[in-house]
DNA sequence: TAAGGTAGGTGTACGCCGTACACCTGTCAA
DNA sequence: TTGACAGGTGTACGGCGTACACCTACCTTA
């Protein structure tokens, strides 16, 4: 009966079943708390064993990263440009609201990673069928981190969530009285959207609200240059 | 004698000189070997010595947060919100060329620390010279890191500066021709732009240039939004 | 069927990390 | 003179990534 046990959790290890009780790790007990002695445990193994499917720490990170990025929606085709680059962001972004910890992660890495260049390569695809490669090469840059679907919030609700414990339901506190007072157009600012909605409950922010405002005041800029046959010219100092 | 060595080296300990000292330690060898104890080496005391001048590594690297973000420039005063911002934005960019690790070392803390929010206070503050505080709110999340002098750039030279070993001057590596190969889209874009230039050295991107474009692209459209009146109303989902 | 190579899990150990806690010491106020 | 206190010290603990030697079950091939 031991020697069951034994055969059921020893599933033998493979790269991709590492990879994968990685991503469920960090997604549950957060990234802090992945190491490789925990990520061993969780798998039934001792923390050794992990080695004869990843190199080390960091390549066990990339590949992680290549797993959320693999679960991008890929491109739908034929479609407009704009369209298509816009919806294929928003996927992007759902997949990494699932996976919080994977924002900081990609950020941390050089993420030259294959998955993500495929990824960024079939976006570069889509926007050559309307910009030159000029212009496309700008909004790559422009678009930077959107393009994989997140943006620097500089509050950002979604960078503690998956940090430790699972979801924590608490809305935003509100801001504190001392501090509205010492920062006061920040105060204003704070509650100052999203209030001509009926149900808005405290002064949440709409995340998916800001992304797309954001996302969309980049794509109808470049909408507009692409119309008027913008050429990058390097203005003389 | 050996007394008067013990005097000069022993100037005394501060909060400050701690924060000047780990500052220092990043921008020369790297973020990922501040250690407490390589800090306390390089003042010449003990690692628990630190502990009576920071509560501990986290509350030390809000500290060296908040001494960069004190390097910016502060606003001048009454010109108009757009080349407020935008040369205020370019001198916290200048910052953090000098600091490559606080970018990193930003993103990864929550960053509400004082420094922070009395940086983003001054620039709501211009903001609201011009715009509407519904209009200010978005525009805050749409520049996200931007309105700190970064965006996420998706291949980012400066990432690796200042990660270990001090400047490298290699010129960034052409992509290898198998790389090109299976990603050809990014291996036209990557040599598309800055060669109407005369004398553009290897394919290397003008990352001031890159930033400064996406920079402009939301200015102006926040612009073409304020002169128009924009009000944010929620599109009923 | 025997031999031996190989893939993959194990055990031990090292050096690094952050930091709790008890301790010492010099300075200054009462 | 005393004693509180600010600030530097020494020791120790638990956790980390991972090098290295080892064992073992399987598969190939003669």
């Amino acid at each position: 009966m031991a020697e069951q046990v034994e055969t059921l959790r020893r599933t033998p290890l493979s790269r991709d079943r590492v990879l994968r009780a990685a991503v469920a790790l960090a997604d549950e007990a957060g990234i802090e708390s992945l190491s490789m002695r925990n990520l061993a445990q969780e798998l039934g193994v001792v923390p050794m064993a992990l080695y004869k499917h990843v190199a080390n720490k960091d390549e066990l990170l990339d590949g992680m990263i290549d797993v959320v990025v693999g679960e991008i929606d890929p491109p739908v085709a034929g479609a407009d440009w704009k369209p298509t680059i816009r919806g294929r962001i928003l996927s992007a972004r759902q997949v990494l609201l699932r996976h919080p910890w994977a924002v900081l992660a990609i950020e941390a890495r050089n993420m030259a990673t294959p998955a993500i260049l495929a990824y960024l390569d079939a976006m570069v695809a889509t926007l050559r069928t309307g910009l030159s490669a000029d212009l496309a090469h700008h909004v790559m840059h422009a678009m930077g981190s959107r393009m994989l679907g997140f943006s620097q919030e500089l509050f950002d609700a979604s960078r503690n969530a998956g940090r430790s414990g699972a979801t924590d339901p608490e809305p935003p506190a509100p801001m504190p009285p001392e501090v509205a007072a010492r920062f006061p157009h920040l105060a204003e600012i704070a509650t100052a959207a999203s209030h001509d909605d009926e149900s808005v409950v405290g002064q949440g922010c709409d995340d998916q609200f800001e992304f797309e405002f954001a996302l969309d005041l980049l794509l109808d800029g470049i909408e507009r240059l692409q119309q008027q046959g913008w050429r990058s010219s390097h203005r003389p100092r």
